[in-house]
RNA sequence: GGGCCGGUAGAUCAGUGGGAGAUCGCCCGCCUUGCACGCGGGAGGUCGCGGGUUCAAAUCCCGCCCGGUCCA
């Protein structure tokens, strides 16, 4: 253990190579950083924002390189110096579960082969790897290229064992000043390594950043130790872990004014028949991007600050900025996105608002945004196409994917188009309201909008200004949303796993014979030991609850006893418990082990059904179709996959035919334990369906020509053995996520007659044969309607009846008319009804009746002269519910309860008189 | 995985505990050579589902389903 001020020893950094050169350390007089130059004079480290880019309009390279050519450049390079060339890994780091995106070239190897569960594929290595950050995705664009969200980092890696050195700081950077020199032409005195502590995913370690003419064109780190809390552990695996900036070299190369134009040049030509590209005078251009090396993109610094600097320092006026600049960014932002977005999706990735579907989301509502500024709303799609054509080449897959990357793409578009059509209509009426009350829009409005409906506050201010409501946003915008999600986070519960791997550490792992022997169902084994009422043994066939499958029941059994197994569990150090209920075996003895077979067998099926269903469902949906989470039970199983719509039953059908279709071929199923690198080699990153797995040698449970996935499940022999698959439910369990839930073999049986027995008992109820169901029950619902139209009708022809012979005999007290009415009928319309043609009469009327049998309402209606008089409906309501037993309520108008005993019509009338003689005395 | 918002007529939505509403669309009539507009009339609803509180729930509370959105 080491403390982190480790990091910061200048012996770090201090290399034989550094004295040989004769280069010497200094500290940048502006950022007060260390570094080493064999300029003698130089004060100033070059690195942005220190110093502006010096190689704009220039040509200081041997040559100028493309993309491809500075790619190839830097792999042949290493390749000649016995590095292995490594195929690029996915720009979606499915292997890891604790990022969504590939953000630099050693996450390849991270965790597996740095923390060396895993050998290397090679050693060392060389990489070119598209990488994606989207941690600047809004300042892409203002530094011209020096930030991109997505970029390729040529990655040499050496790793270190304690038995085998490879190559190590002084190699490194020999390797570095050798490919800077030779391959680019750039004089030593232009070659700066500045140090730099690297931290990141655990790991940290002492770097260089390489710098020329005020670019930093490299990052070359030593990644040695492990970070803890207090402090810094040696790992054991020393890494080289370098960055080329092969974008970078290839703008150095060509001196562009920015690394779009350095990038994309060979597109623009092409670009220009979609969207125009503004076109700056080319002096102002030269003149403006050196000085782009100021922009920090960091949050503390807001847009128009760096825009401020810039001009200052450029000479160049803020409104030129403005008018002529800006435009270009957009663009290059735009070419930036799109690029981004088209790896993204052609790796599978469905837009959602989780996980990396939420990212990709993000992307294409921003490049959706950019280009409504420049009057090109439509040609999103455009622009995708073409950076497919573009990056085909080097990239093979995007033209494979193109149709469905194109058809998820547009999908999205629409989604957004609904949400913004949507949010248009609402914050226009939320501001007309504000407009009455306010006279500005309030951020907390701002920050609602776009936490409830995704609405920027750019896309508030248009409509809000061109409704003549003042508006200004928070600089602070984004951290108003983020404290708005500040609440406290629940505590993890104690895990009860750790308490167990605790006790048993002392343990041997447990011998596992299930993946001998997957149809043995009784087995001996030694009892090790117990905790509590776990039991561990030397052997077992009791398959553990893991890969999404449930673990085994059965019984142990020694003597004449016997316990009854209801769960196994397999913990990290190797140990399988096996929790019992019944009497717990002695340490010592021997048991016979025996599974419960039909549970056993049920399992196995439904495991190699999953594996099915996902074939079929990759083929029908799409690549895209990635599991997002599986589990199998004896009587069911379910399967969560990727999708950006909802299933249709077409697509279930078609599922099913072509998974029952698999079953019926009866094709063997074929496991192997195989090298992880030959692995992912022979069947690509779609082995990680069930997410990571940590180890050197993986198991792959592979249905030829169908699906092959790195799985510890205990499958079927064969496809045949599983005899039907039926998908019986789907559910959307979140955007972009569709679960499956399907069973296999005779699992089916009760979903069958659970249906059935529906069917029946509608079919009884309708009178009618299953066969008719459906049309007998559209004619039900049909006469259903009729009955309500014609119910309503003859009320009203009823109440008039009614209402004419109670209009005869009023109870009058001078001017006001009383009508009281007992009615058997409980049918609130009726009597509702009848309350509407007596009180139509210019004179004061109350209308008091009790309705209905079993609990009798009581309605109470007064007209406005009847208020007058203060006969309050709701008061009188309850006066008379409450003598009769019972509670009412209401408004002056209107009074209604329920009575809890019966009345009749003449002990009715003498109550309600009686109350409103009270009131009119009162 | 968590937070927030929403679900009412075919569509868009109003309705803060007391009778289910508006606009558009639909149907009929009038006006007009015809269409559109205009005028008059009409049909259309298990207020997402289930439970609770209450004399009384579209409305308040809880759970679920569905949709939207933000965050990790």
């Amino acid at each position: 253990m080491v403390t982190f001020d480790k990091l910061q020893d200048a012996e770090a950094y201090s290399l034989d190579f550094f004295r040989e050169r004769g280069y010497v350390r200094k500290k940048c007089k502006i950022c007060g950083g260390y570094f080493w130059t064999v300029d003698l004079d130089r004060e100033i480290c070059g690195e942005s924002p220190c110093e502006e880019y010096k190689f704009i309009g220039k040509n200081l390279a041997k040559k100028k390189l493309d993309v491809k050519g500075s790619r190839e450049t830097f792999l042949r390079f290493f390749e000649k110096r016995d590095h292995n060339v490594i195929k690029p890994y996915p720009v979606v780091a499915r292997w890891r579960t604790d990022m969504f995106l590939t953000d630099a070239s050693i996450v390849d190897f991270q965790p597996f082969v740095t923390s060396g569960i895993a050998p290397p594929p090679a050693n060392p290595l060389v990489i070119s790897q598209p990488c994606i950050r989207l941690v600047d995705v809004d300042k892409v664009g203002l530094t011209f290229g020096r930030h991109l969200t997505i970029f390729e980092m040529g990655g040499a890696h050496a790793f270190n064992y304690p038995d085998k050195e490879v190559y190590w700081k002084e190699g490194t950077v020999r390797y570095y000043h050798e490919f800077a020199r030779e391959e680019f032409g750039i004089p030593e005195e232009e070659i700066i390594y500045k140090e730099s502590i690297w931290s990141g995913g655990g790991n940290a370690g002492p770097c260089f950043e390489t710098i020329s003419y005020g670019l930093e064109l490299a990052t070359l780190v030593f990644m040695q130790y492990k970070t803890l809390d207090n402090g810094l552990l040696e790992l054991p695996i020393r890494t080289v872990d370098t960055g080329y900036g092969i974008e970078r070299f290839a703008w150095f190369s060509q001196g562009t004014p920015s690394c779009f134009d350095a990038i994309y040049g060979g597109l623009y030509p092409r670009l220009e028949k979609i969207i125009e590209i503004p076109k700056p005078d080319g002096k102002l251009l030269e003149a403006y991007s050196p000085y782009t090396a100021l922009v920090t993109p960091k949050a503390s610094q807001t847009i128009m600050q760096a825009r401020r600097i810039v001009s200052e320092r450029s000479g160049i006026p803020l409104e030129v900025i403005e008018k002529e600049i800006v435009p270009l960014e957009r663009v290059y932002a735009l070419l930036d996105y799109t690029k981004s977005i088209t790896f993204i999706i052609s790796e599978g990735v469905v837009p959602s608002n989780v996980k990396v579907g939420y990212l990709v989301r993000l992307l294409i509502r921003k490049a959706y945004r950019l280009l409504e500024l420049i009057n090109s709303v439509d040609k999103l799609i455009d622009l995708i196409d073409l950076q497919i054509n573009y990056w085909a080449g080097d990239f093979p897959h995007l033209r494979e994917i193109r149709n469905e990357t194109i058809e998820i793409i547009e999908s999205e578009i629409n989604k957004f188009k609904e949400t913004i059509k949507r949010g248009a209509a609402y914050v226009e009426k939320e501001i007309k309201q504000l407009k009455t009350r306010v006279d500005e829009i309030p951020a907390e409005f701002l920050v609602r909008m776009y936490d409830e409906k995704g609405l920027t506050p750019d896309f508030i201010k248009n409509i809000s200004e061109k409704m003549g409501l003042k508006i200004s946003i928070p600089e602070n915008f984004y951290e108003l949303v983020a404290s708005r999600h500040l609440r406290a986070v629940e505590p993890p519960a104690q895990d009860w796993i750790k308490i167990l791997e605790e006790k048993v550490k002392n343990y041997p792992s447990t011998k596992k014979l299930f993946y001998e022997q997957p149809l043995e169902f009784v087995f001996k084994a030694k009892v090790l030991g117990t905790v509590d009422n776990y039991v561990i043994l030397d052997q077992t066939l009791f398959y553990p609850t893991g890969g999404g499958q449930a673990s085994d029941n059965g019984f142990l059994k020694w003597g004449d006893n016997r316990a009854r197994v209801t769960e196994v569990i397999l913990l990290s150090g190797g140990v399988i418990l096996h929790k019992v209920e019944g009497p717990v075996p002695p340490q010592g003895v021997e048991v016979e082990g025996e599974l419960d077979r039909v549970r056993r067998l049920r399992l196995m099926r439904h495991h190699t059904a999953t594996h099915i269903i996902l074939g079929a469902a990759r083929r029908v949906l799409g690549k895209h179709a990635w599991q997002a989470g599986a589990e199998k039970e004896p009587d069911k199983a379910r399967l969560d996959i990727y999708h950006h719509k909802r299933l249709s039953r077409e697509d279930i059908e078609k599922i099913e035919h072509l998974a029952n279709s698999i079953v019926n071929s009866r094709i063997p199923v074929i496991i192997k334990w195989m090298d992880r690198n030959e692995a992912e080699k022979i069947y690509g990153f779609t082995l990680y369906q069930g997410g990571e797995v940590p180890s050197a040698i993986i198991r792959v449970v592979e249905i030829p020509g169908w699906d092959a996935e790195a799985c510890g499940g205990i499958h079927c022999e064969n496809t045949e053995d599983i005899g039907l698959i039926k998908i019986v439910k789907t559910e959307r369990i979140q955007e972009g996520v569709e679960r499956l839930i399907f069973t296999a073999g005779t699992s089916t049986l009760p979903y069958i007659q659970e249906d059935e027995k529906i069917i029946s008992e509608i079919s009884t109820m309708l009178e009618t044969p299953p066969t008719s169901i459906l049309q007998k029950l559209q004619e039900t619902i049909n006469e259903l309607r009729d009955l309500r139209r014609r119910h309503r009708a003859f009320i009203k022809i009823a109440a008039r009846y009614r209402a004419k012979e109670l209009s005869s005999k009023p109870l009058k007290f001078d001017e006001l008319r009383i009508y009281i009415s007992r009615e058997r009928e409980d049918d609130r319309e009726y009597i509702f009804a009848i309350s509407d043609e007596l009180i139509e009469a210019h004179q004061p009327i109350c209308f008091i009746a009790v309705y209905g049998e079993e609990r009798p309402s009581i309605l109470v209606v007064s007209n406005e002269e009847a208020q007058n008089l203060g006969l309050h409906a709701g008061e009188l309501a309850d006066k008379i519910a409450s003598r009769i037993g019972g509670k009412a309520g209401g408004q002056s108008k209107l009074g209604q309860g329920v009575l809890k005993n019966d009345v009749e019509q003449e002990a009715l009338e003498e109550i309600a008189l009686e109350a409103i003689m009270n009131i009119l005395k009162s």
